[in-house]
DNA sequence: AACAAGTGAGTGAGTGATCACTCATGTCTT
DNA sequence: AAGACATGAGTGATCACTCACTCACTTGTT
């Protein structure tokens, strides 16, 4: 059983990631979820708090994305994770995910980069597998995976499949 | 002497590039101008006809800031320019770069892409240096590109000053 | 040269619609 | 009965946009 408040996150989660945050309307928000606007202020005091609850599920959920490259012994193998990464998300999260890298672009919410943890994981295996400049080489490889996730954000993952194998045969 | 209608434009897309689209009113433009409200409908129709206008101007500058790349006959200088292109942006349009990376996430316009003619040519040059995979190496080297101007964009140019000689070093 | 007629940039009070948010009230569950 | 959950009409503020109007300036006529 799902419960109203979160419906409410989730709706508000879809709505914000397709249109914009102040592009839609609490009214919107409760209609599409199925309960009343009042709901949303008595859970969310605000429509700010509302949009910090999806901020603080994100770092959640990214954190979760990332553990198991993290915690990977290997150094080969945790790069060829962080490559294959952005091809593991389920086409069902993707306005989750688009709304996060919409997020990146507001002014009070940019300065905490949650890609540094992996960037910080990738300098190491590249330092482990004797790389000249691991850190550089991470920063690059950070570009390379977000370029891609955005790409397949916007158009899918399809046309992106041959150029993840062109990767991991480039770093491998 | 400037005239209102570009004063109009000018403020408009400050305004949009720091707070985004939908978050700043008609009437908050028209007091940064220091012009009516009602004389931005009578030069740009509707506050969509305004971003618009700013659209056309996008796709002009980023042909601008293009050319010189795409005229290049040296596969190698074209690749080095390539690289060196988010270092060149100058700090005061900042702003006018923010608003069209934010753009990139509205639905109707993230469509046609402004990188494409940059990638067709870096995709030559390498295919002219005899690399094995010039157009993915094209893509990479065009996420790389968009990666670093997107942290240029938020925190200056300075901290990525070492990562620009490591890429023309690597690519060079 | 003189003056009437016309043009369009520019104004700002005013419009209905919609905004985020409140609160008195109703309906469950125990 | 009582407290938590839930409602939706109502609130003032603000939204994009309109419109009647002014005024500096150009054009046509004599």
């Amino acid at each position: 059983m799902i419960s109203k408040k979160e419906k409410i996150l989730n709706t508000a989660l879809e709505l914000f990631a397709s249109e914009g945050y102040t592009a839609v309307s609490t009214r919107r928000i409760a209609e599409k979820a199925g309960v009343s606007e009042g709901l949303i202020f008595r859970h969310y005091k605000s429509k700010k708090g509302l949009l910090d609850a999806i901020k603080v599920q994100a770092g959640e959920r990214t954190i979760n994305l990332f553990a198991p490259i993290i915690l990977q012994a290997d150094p080969k193998k945790a790069i060829r994770m962080a490559i294959s990464l952005p091809f593991e998300i389920p086409a069902k999260e993707y306005p989750f995910w688009k709304l996060l890298f919409k997020l990146k672009w507001e002014t009070d919410y940019s300065e905490d980069n949650k890609m540094q943890p992996l960037i910080n994981k990738l300098s190491w295996s590249f330092s482990q597998l004797d790389y000249k400049s691991p850190k550089k080489e991470a920063e690059i490889l950070s570009h390379i995976i977000e370029g891609i996730s955005t790409t397949i954000l916007r158009d899918g993952k399809e046309a992106q499949m041959s150029l993840k194998q062109f990767l991991i045969r480039k770093y491998g």
